[in-house]
DNA sequence: CCAAAAGTGTTACAAGTACACCCATGA
DNA sequence: TCATGGGTGTACTTGTAACACTTTTGG
């Protein structure tokens, strides 16, 4: 070993992926990119020498998925040897969560950007490298989280109904759920604060808005 | 950007620490290594170029803590810019569990390896690097997972007594647990199967041993 | 007034807690 | 036979599920 052990070895390149999800319609779907060779993937990229992880994931969130301060957490971290062709890519994974209205509008703008759906952890779109494994563990992991926190709620706006929450859990757990029951559990645990105002325009009896609490 | 994008940057080292725990005695320790300079660390190693983590936490398992086939689970990748004073070094930490037997065993053997106690996340012991934030972190997602998996299994010896796995439990989630309720609710979740055999020996009578299911 | 979805009350069951008690052993 | 810890039974409390019901709107 010479005085700097570190530069006795060669180095992997290390790189940022994102999984950026979201509810719409009853469906989970996944934010994915044209790539050149590979038909579509998530959108990533290497973390520079003077970059934290979560310096790049911001930069991703910002540039890649013009999705600037969405929620974002770490998921895990593949190191597979043959992961990337170009070279030997250990990448840490990230999720994000975007209420469906917000990745809309940003769409709208859309050129290399779609939304891919997701169900029973499996993607529509063949995705490349091994993509496809990040994002079943992207769902696993968000749907083993709903049970025992509050992260639905970076799903939705700022003001939503007990319905368009319940939807999410719906979706993203795959099961009906009772409307009584639900309702219960979700205002004792205390993540949810009523705001007085109500949603209108549908036939039938107007749904109060909540908030996070 | 070049015919490989790869080479245009430079790469950070990667390395894996292991945060390898046991349960004795009521402590939760973690093992720790003498470092030439900084006083005590994790186990840990840089990643080669030609092996995956896995490899990597196997060999950091085999050759600096001397508990090969232990078992190890990832934890969270640590990307800080700082924290390695010799240069950009990201570590992806892994989790290690053991009986204490096992470990106390290898340890006879022992000169540059000890077991500093964690109580409340925080070590005794003040270790380099970042390593008491990655040791916190061990140790909640230690107490998070004995609720809903059978991880506590993984820190005693083949047969135990229910006793034993309520002290695993006690000690981790520094928590006293009503006895009756605890052997319902373990024997419930269907992870242990009698054996029909006891542990004899005490002033009292015998606990039967347990085994995974 | 009717359809539709929001929201509530009532009962039943299951999981978990508290506590009292019995059991088998070594000394 | 006593102290000790293993092991069980029973009542109580809490959380969840099922179902029927009322409320408020648009057409």
């Amino acid at each position: 070993m010479s005085s700097n052990p570190l530069a006795a070895y060669d180095r992997p390149s290390v790189a940022v992926d994102l999984v950026l999800m979201t509810a719409v319609d009853g469906a989970l779907k996944v934010l994915v990119q044209r790539h050149p060779q590979m038909a579509w993937v998530l959108p990533g990229g290497l973390v520079h020498i003077d970059e934290t992880l979560e310096d790049t994931v911001a930069r991703m969130l910002a540039q890649k998925a013009r999705m600037p301060g969405a929620f974002v957490e770490q998921l895990y971290t593949f190191g597979a040897l043959d992961r990337d062709p170009r070279g030997r890519v250990i990448s840490v994974a990230y999720y994000a969560l975007v209420p469906a209205e917000r990745i809309e509008r940003a769409l709208a703008a859309g050129d290399d950007l779609r939304l891919a759906t997701v169900s029973n952890g499996a993607c529509d779109t063949p995705l490349g490298y091994d993509h496809d494994q990040i994002v079943r563990v992207a769902a696993e992991r968000l749907a083993a989280k709903l049970d025992y926190t509050a992260i639905a709620l970076e799903l939705l706006p700022a003001e939503f109904t007990l319905r368009a929450l319940q939807d999410v859990y719906e979706t993203i757990l795959s099961v009906r759920l009772a409307k009584p029951a639900f309702r219960r559990k979700m205002l004792d645990r205390g993540f949810l604060t009523s705001t007085g105002r109500f949603e209108t325009g549908g036939a039938h009896r107007p749904a109060e808005l909540y908030a996070r609490a």
